[in-house]
DNA sequence: TTCATTGAAGTAAACGATTACTTACTATAT
DNA sequence: ATATAGTAAGTAATCGTTTACTTCAATGAA
């Protein structure tokens, strides 16, 4: 291991024949300099090839310009496009401010997830954005000093700020549209009722239901750990209950639902209909495309970023709670 | 603002009445401490509830258990599932092994690609993985003084370990098959040659075509930004000079091309035989499942990620070349 | 001439860890 | 009794910035 000196404000300084005080004013443009001596501080910059050492300055000045993303991005290789495009949007808007990403995995998994938020320390992120595992948990005492902001869902005793999305209106509004089209047995095929988000779905869809005077029947729902095997396997177990339409919340499982179908050369929507989740590329060329419910993952990503560097910038805290709208994109399977 | 107080090493050691040496020893396991101390420091850090500061640590110790990941990650909205799968073979590794994973996007345009690199400085991360946006750019005078390795793709000249997939094998392999099935105009459409894995493929099917003693037909090739709307569109005009059969070395590309034959009710593989790119879930709902070339991408950067950990550890460096073998995945589209 | 004011830049103490070098003590060998 | 080695832990310099405080010279007012 060769032991290299960097290049420090030292350096620059003893070559532009300054103090450094004046070198790291000169970089943050943080007090008047003198044309003059900014020149010599630029010449001797660039004559020794000085990159600013960020970590040192992270110390010193308490922040990094670092946020962590942790949230079930890589489940499986069969990674959750849902996500991914929320890390894309978060991603977005931090780039443009100067500040960098980093993506944690949670796997949905509340061990694994809570070893995660202690790997962060107060001083390595400036913020956390978090998708949590667990409504059960006590996610206070193990976060830094920092801001937090839930995404997605939100944990029981929920005592930050939340970008989440209008999850009961869309699936009411979906599953009225289903009833419109005269279903009257409408399977519902989902994730575990352990997030939020799933409540969220199943109360939009049981309320429309008894809205319309219908039973629930509990042997139409399924509430299923998310895997393209899973929405496979249920597929074929709900089909014995001969619904006439189905609703699947979570693209993972659709994608196997759907493969189910096809295998078994169901007609969509004649024999069954299909309502998806998430307008992910695939459900346009299915065979009908499929009908989903649109969220604005890179928005919902987006919108979070900016309720994050809010509270980082104005140094406030709070426990607002953001919905974001998600429409219905009508197309051949309904 | 509140100004707050960290707790460190030397509160700690205060409290435990040792010196912040025998703390920070402890933490680290770098020297032998009796057991009584030990207990004596344990005890007073969660009374103090102590988080070391991994900044001060990084500073210290030049090391900060954070390697970057360059890619076009986030392209748009529409992201690229190529590189998500490649960045979660990353990530499961380094989580592994205790590093922090940043994820950052150069949206394939060299410019933004630059500026990503000078964002991080030698102390802030131990490594770089990159997948170079051009072939042209002299990346070495940008990198700091970390390890790097690229991946999918290689610069010109390139003077560092890389990972890649055997693109020339597979498509030589995969054009032949597409041969054998009696077709004798196969269409080509990729993405712009500015990558070498363009490149490859397309040399992997152009030699297989020469070797049959088949004419090069420009016409039947298309080189074009990737874009579901590129994939669209080309798709109509490659139609056009009729091809039996055609192959698309991208899955953005791909999903557009489908969606165009599906529009236009083609029989596949009947009316035109299809191969594709990267086995995305999507692939197997299309109808009929599409035949494609499975990249194994997830691998790729679990091996990514292992050369790169060995380069650090070991505190050499080299210019390895890996390559990993890809699959052709044969389903009803040819 | 003297004193206050202003402008431009310098001095040095943090930030919180790591670690080479010392020290203080005990046990054993001569 | 004294030298020697070995054990456990302490001292303080260092990493490269930021920034409160200080300095020094020039200007203008009294």
């Amino acid at each position: 291991m060769t032991e290299k000196k960097n290049i420090s404000i030292k350096d620059v300084a003893l070559r532009a024949n300054v103090s450094t005080a004046t070198v790291s004013h000169v970089i943050n443009g943080t007090r008047f300099v003198s044309n003059e001596t900014k020149q010599k501080v630029h010449f001797a910059m660039n004559e020794l090839n000085f990159r600013i050492n960020s970590v040192a300055r992270s110390l010193r000045s308490r922040k990094s310009y670092i946020i962590a993303f942790l949230a079930p991005i890589l489940a499986s290789e069969t990674s959750n496009f849902y996500f991914m495009s929320v890390a894309a949007g978060v991603q977005s808007v931090l780039k443009q401010r100067g500040y960098h990403l980093i993506l944690s995995d949670s796997s949905d998994n509340v061990e694994a997830e809570n070893k995660e938020i202690s790997m962060f320390d107060s001083q390595m992120i400036d913020g956390l954005i978090v998708a949590p595992a667990s409504r059960d948990c006590d996610y206070e005492q193990l976060f830094g000093d920092y801001p937090v902001v839930y995404i997605d869902r939100v944990p029981n005793h929920c005592e930050r700020d939340s970008v989440l999305i209008d999850n009961k209106t869309v699936t009411k509004e979906a599953t009225q549209r289903i009833l419109d089209k005269g279903h009257h047995k409408i399977a519902f095929l989902s994730g575990p009722l352990s997030v939020t988000t799933t409540i969220e779905r199943y109360e939009g869809y049981s309320e429309t239901l008894m809205n319309a005077g219908l039973e629930l029947d509990d042997s139409l729902t399924c509430f299923e750990e998310v895997s393209f095997e899973n929405g496979y396997r249920k597929m074929g177990d709900l089909l014995e209950k001969n619904p006439t339409a189905i609703f699947v919340t979570d693209n993972v499982m659709a994608m196997g639902a759907m493969t189910y179908l096809q295998d078994h050369s169901i007609r969509i929507p004649d024999q069954l209909a299909v309502v998806g989740f998430d307008d992910v590329q695939w459900t346009r060329v299915t065979h009908p495309p499929l009908t989903v419910i649109q969220q604005p993952s890179f928005q919902l990503g987006v919108k979070t970023a900016e309720v994050m560097l809010q509270r980082i910038e104005d140094g406030t805290s709070g426990k607002e709670e953001h919905r974001l709208k998600a429409n219905l994109i009508v197309r051949q399977s309904l």
